[in-house]
DNA sequence: AATATTTTTTAGATTTGTCTAAATTTAAAA
DNA sequence: TTTTAAATTTAGACAAATCTAAAAAATATT
């Protein structure tokens, strides 16, 4: 049974290995909020249980045992992240810092009705991908919009934002299920995004890009 | 912010003021499953932080701090276990060991909203009341079985002991919330309460007509 | 009232997760 | 290839929550 604390740094050493393998001592410490000689010993501690390979000032790579953990909690994080959007009315700027702390209730049971109750959600509110009980994601075939390159081009597929207002500023600019658009321009400045659509050229704020799936 | 620990000691001291007051260490060891020496500490801490009046070798008494915190924990706890029976299906006996984890997530607008899901009940699975935000139980008049004479009636609205082989126990002899029983005998030899229930008679010993409630 | 028993508290130690400051290793720059 | 800088680890300490064993206080029993 693993510490509420060592779920963490394994969720960590999770979403980081994405980025960067092995994963280093600073970059765990900096999502921690600790310091690194803490993160140290917990790597100490978490390689003793086998659940990450650990190489002294290299860093740490999750074990088989380690990565399936992680995705649990990932799984569990995501379901509740569904269930507040969808059952509770949450937004989906308000869910993250109380899924942060279900994600740690263990219960086969629970998690498996959640999931249940939820009809099988394939995606959390944020268009992340909810992997199963056993540690598969489903191939998503859709990215954020937010991830393309100029140039790049697709067509909007779904969106992970369901908010009426969202949804109706989408309508507005002719961003609706099915149409086909193409990266024109990233703006370095704040991060917005120039689309072609319908040959014609429109700007959405990167907050929007976030929230707008797209496949190719 | 209490710490998880901190509230389960307060949740008790407030479970065990209902019987003695004030509260002595050895009780409060016993359900913490701890050692006397443990709770003395605690005892200290909790009363630096002004939520028990502690008397040395007398024992403890919530604050009206202290105890609006606990039964705020208790609210907690009895709607996660009404959302997990109501929503998920869990049965009555398999809810307790979850919702004593979930009744440590705190967030007030996760508990309004899953007040809300939940269309307010007004009870938990086992009958217990549920308090509302601001610590106000509802007047549930309720009785234990034992203290019935023969040949008068009732409903069973409630269960005083919630272990998952007590309820199993009487859901096998069908007498479950909403049930309608009238005492039929009272054996002197062992105290056992002969009931009528859907037409049959059943007998239960005194242990078990001691945690049943009854409503006229 | 004196003695025995129970209850509670203190003293000192342990584990977990954290910290600061200093030492060490690795990587980058001159 | 030295020298410098950055990253990481060790050493030693601390707070939280727990423990065991011994001392002290409150109750109960003769
Ligand atoms: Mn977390
Ligand atoms: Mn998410
Ligand atoms: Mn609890
Ligand atoms: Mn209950």
């Amino acid at each position: 049974m693993q510490s509420y604390t060592e779920e963490n740094y394994l969720k960590i050493i999770y979403h980081l290995s994405v980025i960067s393998n092995p994963v280093q001592t600073n970059a765990i410490a900096e999502r921690t909020q600790t310091k690194a000689a803490s993160v140290t010993d917990m790597l100490k501690k978490l390689s003793d249980k086998e659940l990450v390979d650990y190489v002294k000032y290299q860093g740490v790579t999750l074990t088989e045992k380690g990565k399936l953990m992680a995705i649990n909690i990932v799984r569990k994080h995501r379901l509740w992240e569904v269930f507040l959007v969808e059952k509770l009315n949450f937004k989906w700027d308000e869910v993250h810092e109380v899924a942060e702390e279900l994600e740690h209730i263990n219960s086969t049971l629970l998690t498996e009705r959640l999931d249940e109750f939820l009809e099988f959600p394939k995606v959390d509110p944020h268009g992340d991908p909810i992997p199963d009980q056993y540690g598969n994601f489903a191939d998503l075939s859709f990215i954020k919009l937010s991830k393309l390159k100029v140039n790049d081009k697709g067509t909007i597929t779904g969106v992970s934002e369901h908010s009426s207002p969202f949804l109706k500023h989408l309508e507005k600019l002719g961003l609706t299920l099915g149409k086909k658009i193409e990266v024109s321009e990233i703006i370095d400045f704040d991060g917005s995004v120039e689309l072609l659509i319908d040959y014609k050229k429109i700007n959405i704020s990167r907050e929007v890009a976030l929230h707008i799936l797209i496949s190719k």
